[in-house]
DNA sequence: CAATCGTGGCT
DNA sequence: TAGCCAAGATT
């Protein structure tokens, strides 16, 4: 057996990941160069940002500020106009603090240390380990939202995102994986699968280079992992539409101005558990056969709607379309009267 | 643990 | 379409 690498699972996955890396690594900006202080930035912007939107704004910021010193006699105020459109303008200031931490403690140099990054501000447990093992080879495990979930689904680990618990079991078994020649590689491999394979939604099992170990593949429902919030109960809200027609024309009713789609026009309704008695009441007689029945979901409430069959005079706030689908809907009425005439036009 | 911080893209 | 969320850190 290979003294090096043994035969373990952990060396199968570093293996599979370091291949990855090499044959689909993105090629980003960041990865076209060794200097510590040129990854800590690309670190900073990446923090709660799409790569698409660092990308094009990194050369710009190094071309401004091309070292710790030049960042460092810089104005905070220019520092935060060079990163203008990425956001949390903390970040900028907190690079900036850093910076003249360094000038002065440091000689201008970078920590070359997880530990002692992760004393600087703005630097947390992630970037600090990103930049120890990308820019410094330290075999440490830098564990972001896509490590995560990447690690969630292949031990199939229960928990939410955000649970400690969570967090702690993946860095644990990340921590396995960085310990190897390129720990930089590793973390970067693991990120890069989460990003383009493994995704949150519509994840790319088949092309996974862990999929052959993956148990959340194996059982079939990876995006299961990492477990989401509970969604609260909804209550459900029961409506009844009354579908009355006139020739060619379908009797609408318009919303009040506050509450649940305000304004909007909408079947004449009523709604409570007993929907249907109540638009019976609201018509003047019962009302008809179900015509149609849909579903739709709000933020806070299941909808379930019915349509039944009525007939009854115009009344006040009430209008006949002619072409009802051209009236400003509520999107449930626009289902429902699609339901009834199986027309989806506009 | 939860709120806050920004912007852009996606559903 | 309006809400959700992304290479997190801080309080």
């Amino acid at each position: 057996m290979n003294r090096r690498r043994n035969n373990t699972a952990v060396a199968k996955l570093q293996d599979a990941l370091l291949r990855f890396y090499r044959e689909q690594g993105r090629d980003l900006p960041w990865r076209r160069t060794r200097d510590p202080y040129a990854i800590w930035v690309s670190e900073v912007m990446l923090q709660q940002t799409r790569v698409e939107t660092a990308v094009p704004r990194f050369a710009g910021f190094l071309r401004r500020f091309p070292s710790v010193r030049a960042l460092a006699s810089a104005r905070e105020r220019a520092v935060c106009e060079a990163w203008a459109g990425l956001g949390y303008y903390r970040r900028a200031r907190n690079l900036y603090r850093a910076a003249r931490l360094m000038v002065q403690e440091l000689a201008g140099r970078m920590p070359g240390d997880e530990a002692a990054l992760r004393r600087l501000p703005g630097i947390g447990a992630y970037t600090a380990a990103a930049v120890a093992s990308i820019a410094f080879g330290e075999r440490t495990a830098a564990v972001d939202g896509n490590v995560v979930r990447v690690l969630a689904r292949v031990f199939a680990l229960p928990g939410r995102a955000s649970a400690p618990g969570l967090v702690r079991t993946v860095r644990a078994q990340a921590q396995l994986l960085v310990d190897c020649g390129q720990p930089g590689d590793v973390n970067q491999a693991l990120m890069d699968v989460g990003a383009t394979v493994c995704r949150r939604e519509a994840p790319l099992c088949p092309s996974c280079p862990l999929g052959r170990w993956c148990r959340a593949r194996r059982e079939g429902n990876p995006t299961a992992y990492p477990g989401r919030k509970a969604k609260l109960a909804r209550p459900i809200l029961r409506i009844a539409f009354a579908w009355c027609q006139r020739g060619p024309a379908l009797l609408l009713e318009r919303r009040p101005l506050e509450g649940l789609w305000p304004g909007l026009w909408e079947l004449p309704s009523a709604s409570g558990p007993r929907a249907k008695h109540e638009l019976g009441r609201r018509l003047g007689q019962a009302a008809g056969p179900r015509l149609a029945r849909v579903a739709h979901e709000l933020t806070h409430r299941h909808v379930v709607a019915s349509v039944y069959r009525a007939t009854t005079a115009r009344r006040p706030g009430q209008k006949w379309w002619r072409d009802p689908l051209a009236a400003p809907l509520s999107s449930l009425a626009r289902k429902a009267i699609v339901a009834v005439t199986g027309d989806s036009d506009r």
